[in-house]
DNA sequence: ACGTAACCGAGACGGTACGTCGGGTCTTGAC
DNA sequence: GTCAAGACCCGACGTACCGTCTCGGTTACGT
């Protein structure tokens, strides 16, 4: 349920109020003074909770963080999440991004999860647990969108998933992340479109 | 030439030798000590400058690693960068993006970039400056690539060249910087293939 | 026990060891570098203590200063001083002030001396603590040696002993501080001599 | 006319425009922002000078305030300072020394005096200067009234002067710069009375 | 039911780095 | 060659946090 590595004291003893505190405070700051100002110290200063009880159960920042969007993600439902199907590939994939980016738009998503995909990149054991947790059933649904659009002929039937996963979002994360360019819903549909068809000419129509 | 951005003291009185003292220190140290430990202090005692010099002419620690990857760039060539073309375009882009793999794991670059990506991630301002001074020329590079291939009937007429740039660099930066996926030249290979063909079925065969 | 004067946090968990090390730190920094090259920063250095916890409980170097004296004063005895007392005031005096100007004339201590007293002279609320911790006490035994003469007979029924106390002092204090003249017993000598007859002519012997 | 104790530049070509407004800048921003604030950077500011300019022709900050108190003494009068003489020397003392505490009390002449003699204390050689330059003619002045008060019978004929002019003013000079206590008029009128009793006890009446 | 051992809040501590100020030196261009 | 201007190297300032370490107090087991 967390990013703990190493040894840690009794779970069992734990208290599951000062956890809770701890996490949605530092989800809160994070928000509202941005990831450059955030400190183990506001936290549990927000949190009401001595500095010692963070450490005690996180290694990092970086682990604190990434526990608050654990939380919240298993807050928000217990069940793996799932991609919506209409039958129609094309029209399910350019939802789901338009959606993707109005999040992206909101600066209330936008700070913290910046600061979460900056600390993976500088901490290849949290990127693991993000990969594994987070990122993974997430990356599982959009898999098995495609596999369903696979059995009714709407995909190639030797298409590589992983990789066909990755050339969708890859390009909507990217100008996120390195601020590329804008993230409109037109150029979302845009990466759809041409993902499907591919850059190669098409011989026959369509 | 630099990412100030507000208003700096006199440019004409600037001693270039500190200049170059800083951002080589700073880009040295950010191989040896690796970016969480980079600090202001170090990089002037490493280029034998004040505090205060760095200061007076850069206004973050961003900034800094972004002028040096700029001095580094242009130190390396006066002429902008140009992809390889064969007339293959399928062979040029595995080439290309094995030998991006290659440096992706060299921990020589790897920490460096990492640093400059994610203080893009958490700066408009510097990723702007990124955008038109390194990243720009560099991607304008691989649409005339593109364009290239389109003229001699390898891609689509009607391809949105933006979107297909990203559709194939995009996945390979993303696995890099997330931590997603092994980064290998068959991985490569793949993601050329993949985005070339589309996710589509072929109606007759390649 | 201490020159602090606003607000400070909790003194029951003050640790003891670095309060001690920090004041001889300070007094010991006085006397080898002098007042000049006195930092916050070398006595934390050199006390092995963090400048923050010097800033915790010092509001300024002066008071530092003045705790440093403090704790030697009380140091050397736990009871207050007394001036000796032979029963033949000049002779008492002029042996005190003997012993004075010796110490004036010792290194070892003009530095941290002058240090305290143009600390004092540039920090009124400092000055007070002086004037109740440590010149009155000393002020107090050289009343009451005067009081003993008087009783005695030695000395004007009337005499105001603050303006007595002061003319035999301040003289050499004087000379000392400012460095108006050479402080030898010979001079502290006259001194004594003079204060005791005044300036106007006597009408009988001596 | 200056302090100046090592080798410095032609004083021909000195820019006397510049050595006047350094002298009245160090001085007003004494009294404006005090001694601990006053910086070399402030000074030549204000005087709309270089820096180099102050370094050129002083060797420290406590020389600069030496030469601006000079400036002022020179300035107010081109001859030697005497003390009032009407025949009687008690009043005469007591109205200098009423004078004198009255400008102590007078923060725009307290804090640039504090600056001046606390420089001293730390600067042998400044005091050396100070004692020659400023205080010798003072000094001069105040031995010359008791001279003359002794020529009419009102002094002992084998009085020290020095010691009788230090039993005088250094009372009243140690409580002001050490904060001793209140500098009144009554206070200076009963150091006066003191000294010139003396101690002991009168034989005849006054 | 009652120690006693753990967690907990609080926060002092030794440190590192921050961003700023000022020291004293050096360079530039105007006079 | 002096001067105004100001960049430069450097050292210290006072502050913010780091991660570690006590210090009571309050749980919650284990006997």
């Amino acid at each position: 349920m967390t990013a703990q590595r190493s040894a840690t004291p009794d779970p069992a003893r734990r208290r599951e109020a000062s956890r809770r505190a701890i996490l949605t405070a530092a989800f809160d700051l994070l928000q509202e003074v941005g990831y450059a100002k955030l400190s183990i110290e506001g936290i549990a200063a927000r949190a009401g909770v001595g500095k010692q009880t963070i450490y005690r159960w996180w290694p990092s920042k970086g682990t604190v963080i990434f526990d608050a969007f654990l939380m919240l993600s298993e807050g928000a439902a217990g069940e793996p999440p799932t991609l919506p199907d209409t039958g129609d590939l094309a029209a399910d994939l350019r939802a789901v991004l338009r959606a993707t980016v109005v999040e992206m738009n909101d600066p209330r998503y936008d700070q913290p999860m910046r600061a979460l995909a900056t600390e993976i990149a500088h901490d290849p054991e949290l990127a693991a647990a993000y990969v594994e947790r987070l990122d993974g059933p997430l990356k599982e649904a959009k898999r098995e969108r495609l596999r369903s659009a696979q059995r009714v002929g709407q995909l190639a039937e030797d298409l590589d998933l992983d990789v066909a996963v990755e050339m969708i979002w890859g390009p909507v994360l990217n100008r996120w992340l390195q601020r590329t360019g804008p993230l409109t819903a037109e150029y979302t549909d845009r990466v759809v479109t041409t993902a499907l068809d591919g850059l190669r000419p098409r011989p026959s129509g369509r």
